[in-house]
RNA sequence: GGUGCCAUAGCUCAGUUGGUAGAGCAAAGGACUGAAAAUCCUUGUGUCCCUGGUUCGAAUCCAGGUGGCACCA
């Protein structure tokens, strides 16, 4: 059995989990990969709320600033590079940290991905300018006739997840249930998952507070620079659509932060909603570090991984 | 002080000749396999401002009170 160990942080947006990922790192001598679908675009930095450049000092992040909005880099992608990255990660460590608030690119390391084509963006465009037009009763007979058995599964009501599927069936001429085998993958390392969450008033607080903070260190100025590319996918986000509304004069200063507040705390209802499910998630609030501590350290796992400072 | 208008869900308001209420937004809960900070689904009992009256029955009509707004003094 391998004594190599994931320790996995997740949470809401805005509860701590950099901070928390940092301490860990600097306990274990090891490194931090993010999971988080927008902090590895490098043109996004104020609205995505990443690491400071004192955090990135205080240890070594993978998946910060690693790919640009113009690159398309999406779960399946993730999940191959942060995969061989670990193989090498643990090759130094024994134990590394992955933190992030997408429940998806979690998953997809943790318990791996069934291997699905991409996108082809035509075919893509074609089926949503076909929703537009036709309504998503016309996908639904599409998907209905081509795929019976994921048509009986799918959120039907869904236009991603259904032009998703027929897209896939019009590039393979396979039914998408077909490639879905769902079986978890097993990893050659020992995954510890770490939750953070508080009082939900308090959660807001934070958020409030933040938002407040990006506006402050220039988040409508960041937006602004970079809506030349706001077509592009990774700027479809929280943070970034409310101020485009606000340049557009569809919304006042004012109402844009806002907006932004309350989606930041609708995005993190979603997220606490995804992580809420996992059983194999051991709760804790932000704060409370020693307890994490020792929970990792009664962990066997951990402690035959051999660390200086579990050992004593 | 006088006159008029208003008072219904957290907010903005509907409520049709009196039969004990319903929309939008907010909020909460949920789903999730390459768009995921995305996308989608579900959920509306509230002293109908208070007190009294009329009526078989009042959010609805009447009187008084309280609060708000407008105008006149």
């Amino acid at each position: 059995m391998s004594k190599k160990t994931l320790i996995v942080i997740v949470g809401p947006t805005a509860i701590g989990k950099t901070a928390l990922a940092i301490q860990l790192a600097n306990y274990f001598t090891t490194e931090i990969i993010s999971a988080d679908s927008r902090q590895f675009y490098r043109e996004m930095e104020i609205g995505t709320a990443k690491p400071s450049t004192n955090e990135l000092a205080a240890a070594k992040h993978h998946f910060i600033n690693s790919h640009s909005i113009k690159d398309s880099f999406n779960v399946g992608d993730f999940e191959k590079e942060a995969i061989s990255l670990l193989e090498v990660l643990f090759q130094d460590h024994d134990q590394v940290v992955m933190v992030g608030g997408s429940g998806l690119f979690i998953n997809a390391v943790c318990n791996g991905f069934d291997e699905l084509p991409t996108a082809n963006e035509e075919t893509r465009n074609q089926l949503n300018a076909l929703f537009t037009k036709k309504g998503i009763e016309f996908l639904q007979e599409k998907l209905k006739i081509a795929d019976p058995e994921y048509y009986n599964e799918v959120d039907i009501q869904n236009p991603q997840r259904i032009i998703r599927a027929l897209e896939v069936i019009e590039t393979t001429r396979k039914p998408f249930s077909s490639f879905r085998t769902r079986i978890q993958k097993s990893r050659p390392f020992n995954i510890i998952k770490i939750g953070l969450n508080i009082d939900r008033k308090l959660l807001y607080d934070r958020i409030n507070f933040r938002v407040d903070e990006m506006v402050r260190g220039g988040l409508f100025e960041e937006v602004e620079s970079i809506k030349g590319f706001r077509h592009l996918n990774p700027l479809n986000t929280v943070g970034y659509t409310e101020v485009f509304q606000f340049l557009d004069g569809q919304l006042s200063r004012e109402e844009a932060i806002e907006k932004i507040k309350q989606n930041t705390r609708r995005f993190a209802k979603r997220q606490i909603t995804w992580f809420k499910k996992s059983e194999d998630i051991k709760w804790f609030e932000p704060n409370q570090f020693d307890e994490i501590i020792k929970y990792l350290s009664s962990n066997a796992i951990v402690l035959n991984a051999g660390s200086k400072e579990i050992e004593e």
